[in-house]
DNA sequence: TCTGGGGTCCTAGGACCC
DNA sequence: TCTGGGGTCCTAGGACCC
């Protein structure tokens, strides 16, 4: 049995876990800079603020009701941590599925509905993050079966074929894992709107219209495994940083400094996964909801001379990438660092004529890496990246990082 | 004024190989 | 008169996820 174990509106349950005052009140988190709206408490799912639209199309009088935040990563990252290690202390098998999600096995496990229960209540207790438990003999039923808990008390145990063919009866299609938008339509236009109508149709059928991701949600319908647990964590095959700016720019320096810090973070994450980088593309986005604008959208891919993860090199390369597709006449929204061609750093290698000194650049890199994992991101940085960084996303509504910074860690007077 | 960021997997088609 | 079969690898694009 496999169980999906997902937060209750994780970001805006970490954030009014440090806000007591906001326990019942209308609670809504915005996308990096301030855009749409990503996290919604369930009294803001109640006012009616929909998931995924802009923040500024909602109605004006919805807005006052609701206590806004802006994303903080840093706390909804320290508060995941938090809640995967109390999971995993009550199974071995734990696959982290997402920032806010993970699914377990409960292989021979028994008393589940007794024992997911109480594991449910210690997680509450332990973090203060709300959390549902689905389990079921499947990765998607598990998935169907949290959906469900969130509705009842918590916990949805789907564990005989008559629960599950009640759970599959009236679930929307739409609400299955796996269907998306696309899906959706094709799927309704052959009149099929719930799980269970899909998992009627025979094989074939699913063969003929959908690509294998559909053959397997169609075994996992009836309770044939076809996604194992990946407990370990697989090497990234691409690494990307970008971000919009805080405005719309076509001011050169602005975007070159961007470049340099999302190149930046692209070493940085890089070195933490320990792969290097054989190719490195750059992209330049302009707004694309503005369609009154000129609009422009290139990318370039830059072999790289020697796989690397040393930040000094990568942003080199980045600038050059940036300065042969910028282009002036445009204002820009966006430009994105892209590593692929990803391998294992101690799997580098070096070509016959090569000059690179991997050892020296990467010392400077490490030392990089410590100070600023000290000190905090950005102590020490090349100045490419800029100072005064004009251009970073808007952040209005920012709460402290109450976890992970000593001055920001609540005084109880 | 204002519309996120970072991933995965699959398929089709082209280039290339023997 | 007439020109194969069976592969691999790569890329672009589309779909999905949270």
């Amino acid at each position: 049995m496999f169980a999906l174990i997902d937060c209750n509106n994780f970001y805006a349950s970490c954030e009014r876990l440090f806000r007591p005052e906001l326990r019942l009140k209308p609670v809504v988190v915005l996308s990096n800079n301030d855009g749409c709206i990503i996290a919604r408490s369930q009294e803001a799912k109640d006012l009616g603020v929909g998931m995924a639209g802009p923040w500024h199309l909602v109605e004006p009088h919805l807005q006052k009701e609701v206590a806004l935040f802006s994303s903080n990563y840093t706390l909804y990252a320290d508060m995941s941590a938090r809640v995967m290690n109390n999971i995993a202390r009550y199974t071995p098998d734990v696959e982290i599925y997402s920032i806010d999600e993970c699914f377990v096995s409960l292989a021979g496990f028994s008393n589940l509905e007794e024992y997911c229960s109480r594991m449910r209540h210690s997680i509450i207790r332990n973090t203060g993050i709300p959390i549902s438990v689905g389990v079921a003999p499947t990765k998607v039923l598990a998935k169907l079966a949290n959906k469900l808990a969130k509705k009842h008390n918590g916990v949805c145990i789907l564990d005989s074929h008559d629960k599950v063919s009640e759970a599959v009866a009236d679930f929307k299609i739409d609400d299955l894992w796996g269907v998306g938008r696309q899906y959706r339509k094709k799927l309704n236009s052959f009149n099929i709107h719930t799980a269970g109508d899909f998992r009627s149709q025979p094989l074939e059928w699913v063969r003929e219209h959908l690509t294998i991701q559909g053959v397997r949600m169609w075994y996992e319908l009836h309770g044939k495994s076809c996604m194992p647990l990946s407990t370990v964590t697989e090497r990234k095959q691409g690494i990307r940083s970008s971000r919009s700016f805080g405005m719309l720019t076509n001011n050169y320096v602005f975007i070159e400094e961007a470049t340099a810090s999302y190149a930046t973070r692209v070493a940085e994450k890089l070195r933490k996964d320990k792969s290097c980088a054989s190719l490195l593309s750059i992209r330049l986005i302009t707004n694309i909801h503005k369609p009154e604008t000129a609009q422009y959208y290139k990318s370039i891919i830059i072999t790289l001379p020697n796989p690397t993860n040393n930040t000094a090199e990568l942003v080199a390369h980045a600038i050059k990438g940036l300065k042969q597709v910028y282009r002036t006449g445009y204002l820009f929204l966006k430009v994105e660092v892209f590593a692929t061609g990803l391998i294992p750093e101690t799997e580098v290698q070096l070509n016959l004529f090569s000059t690179y000194d991997g050892s020296t650049n990467n010392k400077v890199s490490a030392l990089m890496d410590k100070l600023n994992g000290h000190y905090g991101r950005g102590t020490l940085r090349l100045a490419a990246e800029g100072f005064e960084k004009k251009w970073s996303m808007r952040r209005r509504y920012l709460s402290p990082d109450y976890t992970t910074d000593w001055a920001s860690i609540l005084r109880v007077i």
